[in-house]
DNA sequence: GGCCTTATAATCGCGTTGACTATAACTGGA
DNA sequence: TCCAGTTATAGTCAACGCGATTATAAGGCC
C-alpha cells in the first residue's frame, strides 16, 4: 500500500485498476433421475460469460449469457458468490468471478446447441445418501487417513483426522449434507480431486471417482449445492423447481433429491401441510400405481404474509 | 446480445469490457453505547476503496484499505453482497461494489486519521427495539399510508399497504428484527429517506429522523445488520464483538444490541451453557454492583467439532 | 379376490424452550 | 448494622415441535 492517503480519492492517475468481471451460473433443476446442473462443453463447464456494458445489470448479464449458450431461461436467482483470489492472475489483468444459483423446471428443452443437462452426483458421488451410506465412502476413508498421516508434525496430523472425520461423517459422527462445500476442499487439499494437480503438483495419486470440470467449476458448484441444501430449510425456494401442479410425495422427492437423504413421510406432509404452502386443488393423479394422490399447488399469498419465515422440513438430525 | 456464439471465446476484440472493483466494508463492534459501524468522513460514508492489481485478494485488499483509512486491523471477514446496477454508471465506465461484512472488538483505538464510531441507531433509528416499540414508529405509520394512498390502482395501494405493515410490524404483526433491509428499501421507495431524493426525484417530502451516508452506503449497512441479526442466531459469531473474558450478561447485552430486541436472561443462560459455547475461568468480577459475576471464555474447541451447528438464541418471537 | 403400491390420518413420547419463581451474593445508604 | 437495591444463578412448569410408529383407505395388477 503505496497509495497517497484518502477515502476515493488516493487513486493514482495513469494506473489502471480495471479488472474483467465474469458471470458465472449454476442453473438447477430436479427430474426424476435426481438434480441436476446445466452445463457446456458436455459437461464440463457452467455457462458463464463477461459482464458487459451493454447489461443493464450483473442479473441481466447473467440472464443473457445463460439463454446464449443453453438456450434455456431463467426464473429464480440469486447471488452465490463473489471470486478473485484465484490461480489465473494474469500479468496485467485480473478476473473478479460473480457466481449465481438459478432454479429452475427444466422445461424449455429447445435442444439449442451445447447445452446439456447433468446430474449433481456425477461430480460428487459422495454425496448422495438417499440409499444409505455410498460404498465409495469407505475407499475414500483410507485415502484420508493417508493423506492426514503424511504431515510433518502431530498436531497437523490430528487436525487433519478431526477436520476429515466432521466433514465426513465418521467416528460415529453424523452426517451433515450441509457440508458439500467443505468436502470438495478437504478433497481437493489432500490432491484427491482432479483439478489439485492442475498446478503440476503431486501427480501421482489417482482422484476419487467422481467427474470434474474446467476452471473451479466444480468448486462453484459445490458452493451452490450447500446453499440450497441450507436454504431449502427455511426458505420455500423448493417450488421453483416443482412443476405448477404436483402431488406431496413429488415435492417430498425433490427435496430429498436436493438435500441427498431421506425423509420421514407423515412428518413431512405434516410440516407442509401445517405451514400452509400448499393448497389443494382437488384434482387427483392416479399415476405411479397405488391410490390416487391430490394434486396440490404453491400457495403464493403465503410469501406476501410471511417474507422470512419459511419452510422448516423435518431433516433428521440423527 | 449481438454477440458471436461461443462460451468464453465470444468476447470481441478491441472492445474493452472493463470495469473497476470497489471493496466496501462495514465493521462492527459493540462498545456500551451499543452497536458501532466503523465510518469515515465524521460518519457519513464506509471505508472503502478500489480493488487493485498489488492487492493478494479481495480480502487482503479489503484489510488494506480499512487499515489504511482507519488504523483498524481486521479479524473476521465475511462477503456481504456484490452490487453493480447501482444509478453510477458512467460513459464507459462502470463500477462493481463488493461489500463485506467485518466483526471486531473496536480495541486499538489508535486514533489513526479520520475515523470514528458511529451507532447503528443513529442511521436506524426505528431499529432498535430495546426499550420498546420506538416513539418515532408512531409518526412514520401515517406516511407510509400516505405514500401507499398515494398509488393510482386499487391493487397497488392495497399491496403497499401490507408490505409496510409486514416491514414494520403493524395491524397485530409481530416486529421481526431481520427485515432491517426490507424496511430500508420500503422508505426508500416512499421517499422517505434523504438519499431518495438524490436524483431530484420528488423533493418536497421531509425525510424521517435517520442519519443518511454518500452513495449507497447506508443500504449496504442496512444488509449488514440484517445478515448479522440473521446469522447469530445458528453461528458463534457474537464472540468475535467480546473481550477474551466476559460474563454472561455482557454476552446478552452484545445480543441485544444487535438484535436490537430484549432476551429473557434465564433461558439465555440456559441455551449458552447447554452448548457448551462458553467456558468458566473461576474468576469473577464485582463491577456495576450487585453479586459478583463468573467471568468466562470463549470455548474455542467448540467451533473444530462443530463447525455448522452453531449457536441457538432465545429470541422471542411473538 | 388377494397382494402389491401409495395416500392419508392419527397417536405416542421425548426434548426444546418460553415464562416464571426462588434464592444467593454483593454494594451502598439510612 | 440493617435494609433496599442490584445482579447472579438455580430450578420449575407447561406448551409446543417434531421424530417415530401404527393404522386405515384407495387404487392397480395378476
Amino acid at each position: 500500500m503505496d497509495q497517497a492517503k484518502g477515502p476515493r480519492k488516493g487513486r493514482v492517475i495513469g494506473k489502471t485498476n480495471d479488472v474483467n468481471a465474469d458471470l458465472i451460473a449454476v442453473v438447477v433443476a430436479v427430474n426424476d433421475a435426481g438434480p441436476c446442473v446445466l452445463t457446456i462443453e458436455e459437461g464440463a463447464a457452467l455457462p458463464s460469460g463477461p459482464f458487459e456494458l451493454a447489461h443493464r445489470s450483473l442479473q441481466s448479464g447473467l440472464r443473457a449469457w445463460v439463454e446464449l449458450q443453453t438456450g434455456q431461461p431463467l426464473g429464480y436467482i440469486e447471488q452465490l458468490y463473489t471470486f478473485a483470489d484465484r490461480d489465473r492472475i494474469g500479468a496485467n489483468e485480473r478476473v473478479i468471478s460473480i457466481s449465481y444459483l438459478a432454479l429452475t423446471r427444466e422445461e424449455d428443452a429447445g435442444a439449442s446447441g451445447r447445452r446439456s443437462w447433468a446430474s449433481w452426483y456425477d461430480y460428487f458421488p459422495w454425496e448422495d445418501h438417499r440409499s444409505g451410506r455410498p460404498p465409495m465412502l469407505e475407499e475414500l476413508w483410507p485415502r484420508l487417513i493417508e493423506w492426514a498421516d503424511g504431515a510433518d508434525d502431530a498436531a497437523t496430523r490430528f487436525d487433519r483426522r478431526r477436520r476429515a472425520a466432521v466433514a465426513f461423517g465418521l467416528d460415529d459422527r453424523a452426517w451433515n449434507e450441509e457440508l458439500t462445500l467443505q468436502r470438495y476442499e478437504l478433497l481437493y487439499e489432500a490432491a484427491l480431486v482432479e483439478e489439485a494437480k492442475r498446478g503440476g503438483d503431486s501427480a501421482i495419486l489417482a482422484p476419487v471417482p467422481g467427474r470434474s470440470m474446467s476452471a473451479d467449476h466444480r468448486r462453484i458448484l459445490a458452493t451452490a449445492i450447500a446453499r440450497l441444501r441450507s436454504k431449502i430449510k427455511y426458505r420455500p425456494v423448493v417450488f421453483e423447481l416443482m412443476p405448477p401442479l404436483f402431488t406431496l410425495l413429488q415435492l417430498q422427492r425433490t427435496v430429498e433429491a436436493l438435500s441427498g437423504r431421506l425423509i420421514n413421510k407423515p412428518n413431512f406432509r405434516r410440516l407442509i401441510e401445517q405451514q400452509e404452502l400448499v393448497e389443494k386443488t382437488g384434482a387427483t393423479t392416479a399415476e405411479t400405481g397405488g391410490r390416487p394422490a391430490q394434486l396440490y399447488r404453491f400457495h403464493h399469498a403465503i410469501l406476501d404474509e410471511r417474507p422470512v419465515a419459511g419452510t422448516k422440513l423435518p431433516l433428521a438430525r440423527a
